[in-house]
DNA sequence: TCCTTCTATGCAACTCGTTGCATAGACAAG
DNA sequence: CTTGTCTATGCAACGAGTTGCATAGAAGGA
C-alpha cells in the first residue's frame, strides 16, 4: 500500500497527471520509491474509486489532453492516518550482494566488471543528487526562506546522498577484495 | 527470480531444509535478502521440479523429520549463468522517507517517536552485525586461513555494517531537522 | 508521405511476495 | 493430560509489481 501514500504525498506537493507522476518517480520521489506507469495508472484509478483523489480533464495545446489528479479531504485523512501508524523498518534487497557471495562458487574476478558498472551508476546518481541539492537548497539561486516542506525534502535528499556515498565506498571495498582474491590465486 | 539465486548460494554454502533456510533468511542471508517460509517452500518445490535441486528425506531424533535440499549440476550452472549476466543496480524503497516528506502535510513533530524507533532498530542490527564480524572474521576465535568464500562473506557483512552506520547517522540528521522544525514553530 | 519521438493512457497476463490458516511430531512445564 | 513452544511443512487467497502489447494526438525531420 506504500505506493498509495507516495502518490498522495507527491500530489499534495503538486497535482499532476499519471504521466507526470511516472516521471517524478524517475526523479525526486524515485530517490526512495520506484513505480512504472502501469502501476501508477492502476493505483490512480483505484484511489479515485475510493474517493481519495479527484480527476479533472485538462485540454492542452501541442500535446494530448491529460487527466490531472488532486488529493481530496479523505485522501489527506488517509495519509495522516498512515503517518501516525508505526511501520516496520525496511529490510534490504540487494541482488549484487547475492552475486558477491555466489562468486565463491564461480570465478570472483569475473565479477569485477559488473561491480565497476554498478559503482559508475552510483557515481552518476550521486552527481545528479548533488546537482539537485545545489540547485534547490544550498546554491545561490536556491529559495532562501525554507518552509517545513523544503526542509523535509532536503533531509530526504541528504539521505539519498549519504546512501550513494556509502555504496560507492563499499563497492571500492568489494573491488579491492576481488582484486586481492584474483592475485592471490584462484586455487586458494 | 532473485530468491532462486539466493537459495542456490545458501545451499551451496551448506545444504539444508526449508525451515533452516527460513532461519538463515532471518540471519546472515537476511542482511541483504528477505523471504518468508511460505515463499521459500514454494520456490524449493519449483526448483526441484526444474532439476536445480535434489531432495533427501532425513530422519531426526527428538524432532520431526525434514527434507534436506542440495544443489545439482544444472543448479550450479544456472547460478553461474546468472552471475555472468549483468543486473540492474537496485533502486531504493524506503517507506520512512515517504513518511518524512509526507510530514509536511501533517505535524512533523509527531514523527519523532517513529524515527527514534527506527534508529533503535538499526542500532540493534549494527550491534548484531558487529558481534557476528568479531565472532566469524576479526576476533581471536575466528578461523585464520580465510578462503575466498569467507573473504566474500566478510565483505558483504562489511556492506551491511556500513549501511547501518550510514542509516543511523542519517536518522540523527532527520531527528535534528524535526526538532528544529518543532521549536521554530509549526506556523512557519 | 513515412518514420521517429514525445506526450498520454490503458489492458492482459504473469510472477513475486504476504497473510492467514492448518497440520503434525517432539518435548517440557504445570 | 492439557497447554505451550519449537521444529517442520504446506495450501489458499490476495495484493503488489513487472512485462508485453496496444492506442493515439502532436511535432519534426527525411
Amino acid at each position: 500500500m506504500a505506493l498509495d501514500h507516495a502518490i498522495l504525498v507527491s500530489l499534495l506537493e503538486r497535482p499532476g497527471s499519471g504521466y507526470e507522476l511516472a516521471r517524478r518517480f524517475e526523479r525526486s520521489i524515485g530517490y526512495f520509491w520506484t513505480a512504472t506507469h502501469q502501476q501508477i495508472y492502476r493505483v490512480l484509478g483505484r484511489m479515485v474509486a475510493d474517493g481519495l483523489l479527484l480527476v479533472r480533464e485538462v485540454e492542452q495545446q501541442g500535446r494530448p489532453d491529460k487527466k490531472e489528479y488532486s488529493v481530496t479531504g479523505p485522501g489527506r485523512a488517509a495519509l495522516a492516518a498512515w503517518l501516525h501508524k508505526p511501520i516496520e523498518p525496511e529490510s534490504l534487497r540487494h541482488d549484487l550482494a547475492v552475486k558477491i557471495r555466489g562468486a565463491a562458487f564461480d570465478d570472483p574476478a569475473a565479477l569485477i566488471d559488473e561491480v565497476e558498472r554498478h559503482r559508475q551508476t552510483h557515481r552518476d546518481r550521486l552527481a545528479h543528487y548533488l546537482a539537485g541539492e545545489l540547485r534547490d537548497f544550498t546554491g545561490p539561486e536556491a529559495p532562501a526562506p525554507q518552509d517545513a516542506g523544503q526542509e523535509l525534502q532536503h533531509v530526504v535528499l541528504r539521505g539519498g546522498i549519504a546512501y550513494e556515498r556509502m555504496t560507492i565506498a563499499w563497492l571500492d571495498d568489494v573491488l579491492a577484495t576481488l582484486h586481492r582474491l584474483d592475485t592471490a590465486g584462484p586455487g586458494t
